[in-house]
RNA sequence: GCGCGAUUAGCUCAGUUGGUAGAGCAAUCCGUUUACACCGGAAAGGUCGCAAGUUCGAGUCUUGCAUCGCGCACCA
């Protein structure tokens, strides 16, 4: 018998090679224009009156490259894309990338204080050029990294938080806000990072506990506790419970006079009911320049404030002969001080927490200053007299918005309902300046600066989640009213890790709420942490950091995507780990084989979309496939990716692999015409829909099988309909 | 302190209004002249964290407890 050469693409018969495929297949993508809505309606594969879907890119921080919690973000929002997609949705996915001043500028001290520079010598603008260069370094390894894992994202609309049209979309918002009374700027109690030299906000804090000492300090007939001596030189006023009877014949505003760390001083008595009688002795001096919480008793009782600590941590000429001393050292000498005295009671080891700074990992130092705030109390006129506060809660609780997974909805309740005004100014350089100019005693807030001579602009600049805030609707044009502001805003869905919920999640309701008077979004889908195969962290300093890039290298893009997605739900933590992704590769090799089976035992038959005339075997096989595809979609519809996922895997594998194509052997190569003919259509055409039903999932390897199997229409996988029918 | 989550096979996880426990990976045994060894087949592996309750029936619902993890707050 002759030997016939198999009528299928040579490419077929070695196993499938990701690595020469996938950057292949991306630019067959980008060439074709699809990733933008406006040329799938132009080129037909879009339904000009399709309902929009839309979504924006958590915009990653240029501070260097990403990581694979950053690689499964782009996964879970590509797949929800290209289903859109494929569904007929006219689609927008909208990239940029994330300025992240504090975190930006501190990794570019970093380097150059690495070279002998600082960034005083260096001056504003020449630091600003270095930050610059930077940013797009980082931003340029991004978009290659994006490009890598396959994100069908629209490259046309980029943007940058920090880029001109943003910079306008900032200014334009604080001055409204500004002019409305929410912005506002004061003397406060900050949280002032003296190694960032910056204020930060209450979420750029972290708790860490310290373990250190508590001292039981003799302040004339009282004893008063406190973890910290070197704050004490100024404390002039002593608080207790007004209801504590230990304390009853001190009255309020009494005056005593007391031997004090530096001489004698004079004492006034405060009750204040803030004061828990069972904690230490019950009774306090307080520190208002250095505690928030001494700042609200002070404020209460118009009490004096004091500095004792200045902006590097050091003490101030209050402290006498421990002036310039730095807190560290000044705390044993203060107490061998007054122990010398004999003002200490004794010494107890003690427990807690400090704040420290999220970037810099500084402790915290508790300043009065004059910053920025947005009041998140205020009525607002012209939205009902509402609040921030009830402009963020109003939409969550309605069901305007919805977040899954729900518990998260009471988080973000919490948060919001013990929202304190919000810092927003830093005394850093990279970031938005502050649209605001000082000439003496005169102030101007405008979106362009004063034409007149002799204006100075503001030197603080902007928390980066201000201009964060604006993202859903500042990447789409506004505040012009512009035609993809009209069609893709509010955005379908916000797709981001829930450790930002309140971060950047609560703040673009805020700005949506206010600005616009409208939702970001609707749907928030809040993904968790990869961790390690262990479920540590992924850090350096453990060494157990998954590269996206390396992996994608060894393995192919679509096995890492694979593995990222499956047994990950909204919510919930995930594991990583090599042997995941190998399985993975393994199936898309499997993918591939089936396909070279199928095409290669029906040669010579054309698929026939109409073809009718199945076998009673094989109508039982169209329905079992058919439910399963409408699984899948229902699936899809609840952003269960993780189960479609698995679910169409096992079908292709499980079921298609081991059993139908085995038993489909004989059939294909007997005589019966007529069950060969059904047998062949039902494997052609189930092939067409497993791979296209998988395409969201393993984009690259799916668009490859897609050429390579016979069919009328030329068209991309990317824009061919989904499978399955709406659920 | 307040709140949330997890606890199912060695590992990672499914288990959709309660109806006799599932998958992948790993490990074991068998198998290699036509789709694939990046494979196929077989067998093995679980008193579903513990205790009580509701129920004809609980991995699933209720309560309590334990362990691990997380978030928020923080007191001098």
């Amino acid at each position: 018998m002759e030997y016939k050469e198999p009528n299928i693409d040579p490419k077929l018969l070695s196993p499938y090679d990701p690595t020469s495929t996938e950057d292949r297949i991306y630019a067959l993508w980008q060439e074709s224009g699809f990733f933008n809505p406006d040329i799938c309606i132009e080129k037909g594969v879009t339904a000009p009156d399709a309902k929009p879907f839309s979504i924006v890119l958590p915009p990653p921080n240029v501070t260097g490259t990403l990581h694979i919690g950053h690689a499964a973000m782009l996964v879970i929002e590509d797949i929800m894309v290209r289903f859109a997609r494929m569904q007929g949705y006219r689609t927008l996915w909208l990239p940029g990338t994330d300025h992240a001043a504090i975190a930006t500028q501190s990794k570019v001290e970093k380097i150059i204080e690495k070279e002998g520079l600082r960034k005083n010598d260096m001056g504003r603008e020449e630091f600003l050029k270095r930050v610059t260069l930077f940013a797009q370094d980082s931003h340029d390894a991004i978009v290659s990294q994006i490009k890598k894992m396959g994100a069908s994202i629209d490259w046309s609309r980029e943007a940058f938080t920090l880029d001109e049209k943003r910079n306008v979309a900032v200014r334009t918002a604080f001055k409204k806000m500004y002019d409305d009374g929410l912005i506002y700027r004061g003397h406060r109690i900050v949280n002032w990072d003296p190694k960032g030299q910056t204020v930060i906000s209450d979420d750029e804090i972290v708790y860490k506990e310290e373990k250190t000492k508590f001292y039981y300090l003799k302040y004339g007939p009282f004893t008063i506790g406190t973890a910290r001596p070197e704050t004490k030189f100024g404390d002039k006023y002593v608080v207790m419970h007004p209801d504590d009877t230990r304390y009853m014949q001190y009255k309020h505003g009494d005056t005593i006079e007391v031997e004090w760390i530096n001489g004698p001083i004079s004492a006034t008595i405060i009750k204040d009911e803030s004061i828990d009688m069972e904690f230490g002795t019950g009774v306090m001096t307080i520190t208002p320049w250095h505690s928030a919480v001494d700042f609200g008793i002070a404020e209460r009782h118009k009490l004096d404030k004091e500095q004792i600590i200045d902006t590097y941590g050091k003490l101030l000429s209050i402290a006498g002969e421990f002036a310039g001393m730095k807190i560290k050292d000044a705390r044993a000498k203060i107490i061998e001080k007054l122990e010398s005295k004999g003002l200490v009671e004794k010494i107890e080891d003690y427990t807690h927490n400090i704040a420290t700074a999220e970037r810099t990992e500084a402790v915290i130092e508790p300043q009065i200053m004059n910053q920025w705030f947005i009041n998140v109390n205020k009525p607002i006129a012209d939205r009902e007299n509402k609040s921030l506060k009830e402009l963020m809660l109003e939409p969550v609780k309605n069901g305007n918005i919805s977040i899954l997974p729900d518990r998260f909805e009471r988080v973000y309740y919490n948060w919001v309902e013990n929202l304190r005004d919000w810092c927003i100014s830093r005394q850093i350089w990279y970031g938005h300046r502050i649209p605001v100019w000082y000439k003496g005693e005169e102030i101007y807030c405008g979106i362009e600066a004063p034409r007149e001579e002799g204006w100075e602009q503001d030197s603080d600049t902007l928390d980066t989640w201000f201009s964060s805030g604006l993202w859903t609707f500042s990447t789409l044009g506004w505040p012009e009213k512009t035609k993809d502001f009209e069609t893709y805003h509010p955005t379908t869905i916000l797709e981001t890790g829930y450790d930002i919920i309140f971060f950047w999640v609560a703040r673009m309701i805020l700005m949506s709420q206010y600005l616009l008077g409208d939702i970001p979004f609707k749907t928030v889908y809040l993904h968790g942490l990869v961790r390690d195969a262990q479920g540590r962290k992924m850090s350096k300093s453990l060494g157990n950091i998954i590269d996206p890039l390396d992996v994608a290298k060894k393995y192919g893009a679509d096995a890492v995507r694979m593995s990222l997605i499956i047994g990950t739900g909204p919510g919930n933590d995930s594991k990583m780990s090599e042997d995941k992704i190998k399985a993975y590769k393994n199936f898309a090799n499997k993918l591939w084989n089936i396909t070279r089976f199928i095409l290669s035992s029906t040669e010579g038959i054309i698929p026939d979309a109409k073809f009718s005339a199945y076998t009673d075997a094989d109508k039982a096989l169209i329905v079992e496939r058919d439910e399963i595809m409408k699984a899948i979609t229902k699936e899809m519809e609840e952003y269960k990716f993780y189960l479609a996922g698995d679910k169409i895997y096992q079908y292709a594998w499980a079921r298609l692999a081991d059993v139908i194509i085995e038993e489909s052997k004989p059939i294909l190569g007997g005589e019966d015409d007529y069950a060969k003919n059904s047998r062949a259509q039902f494997l052609l055409d189930t092939l067409a829909k497993v791979i296209t039903a998988l395409h969201p999932f393993m984009p690259f390897v799916t668009e490859e099988l897609w050429s390579l199997i016979p069919r009328k229409d030329k068209n991309l996988l990317l824009v061919t309909a989904w499978p399955a029918s709406h659920s």
